[in-house]
DNA sequence: TGCATATTATACATAAATGTACTATATGTT
DNA sequence: AACATATAGTACATTTATGTATAATATGCA
């Protein structure tokens, strides 16, 4: 009799069953498809307990990463959203979020007038150089559990994962 | 030069940037956090476009099946929400669809008045019986970039991930 | 040039997720 | 029994995310 020492026992134990009722079902991608979803929730979590003090949230941290990693602190609308994983819809609700916030600013571009450019201003800039200790305790934190082969493997994997997703 | 052939490769290459800008930032951890993002929103939105002509969603998916792998169907409503990963909060919203849909059905408890017995109804296992074969399908092929061995692999890793997340 | 088509961004309506506070019941202690 | 405390579930308000339609501009081509 096993005990369920962590989150993930009720769910596997379920997709057990499930495989027996329906000898069809694939165990193993359904469990890596629960996997991601029951990882990326914690991490979600985490992120915005962390930022919440910052008077910013995941998706508006991802914004400003994407940015601050960019030279020139700038990117369209739909470049921001690729590099940041939102769909273009949402990139209009949080910029404008972080527009009124004086985090980041829009400037029409001359060249193509569809185009709009969202830069990082100072007070931006300034907000991420003070959360980014913490955000990079946290981040050694969740990973502290994974040897750095074991976390380069699982880098490995996860990307071979998700270019076939996207190729399919 | 690289070329980006895949939806990461912006991501990756702005982490990058922001390691050259903010050394102590921690390239490996971030990335695999980014990493099951993306992974994560591409297989709901797989999955949601899937169900959607069966007049489900994704979490409304995860709740049947936690079901369905469930001797009697039946679990307790806090139960269905450790085994799906959702919130409290979520689990009355998304049964109450569920029942309104006559998938599930509600019965009071007697041993504890506090507690509800959430059970999927017949209609609720001929529905999922109906859509089994196409989720089996869409599973394998999300998967099928993978070998058995890096599958086999790849779970170790993420449920070490996860467990180590979850005590710390 | 003029027209069809594509691209970029956004508004708006809707759906989904979360936080907080509350009710009802159960459990443990004195 | 009486009380304090804990637990299960949910209602409600709010926030976050998505889908769809639209406006504006650009591009390709007859």
């Amino acid at each position: 009799m096993m005990n369920a020492v962590n989150s993930f026992a009720p769910t596997e134990q379920r997709l057990a069953v499930t495989c027996r009722r329906h000898p069809a079902f694939p165990r193993e991608p359904a469990v890596l498809v629960r996997l991601v979803k029951h990882l990326y929730k914690r991490l979600h979590d985490d992120a915005n307990t962390l930022l919440k003090p910052w008077g910013i949230n995941h998706p508006e941290y991802n914004l400003l990463m994407m940015l601050y990693g960019t030279e020139g602190y700038t990117l369209s609308p739909s470049q921001l959203a690729a590099a940041a994983g939102e769909k273009s819809a949402n990139i209009t609700r949080l910029t404008d979020e972080l527009c009124d916030k004086g985090l980041i600013e829009r400037t029409a571009s001359d060249e193509d007038r569809r185009k709009i450019a969202l830069t990082l201003t100072k007070a931006g800039v300034v907000v991420i150089k003070g959360f980014l200790p913490d955000v990079c305790a946290l981040l050694e934190r969740q990973t502290a559990g994974l040897q750095p082969r074991e976390a380069a493997q699982l880098e490995k994997l996860l990307k071979k994962f998700l270019d076939h997703l996207e190729q399919a």
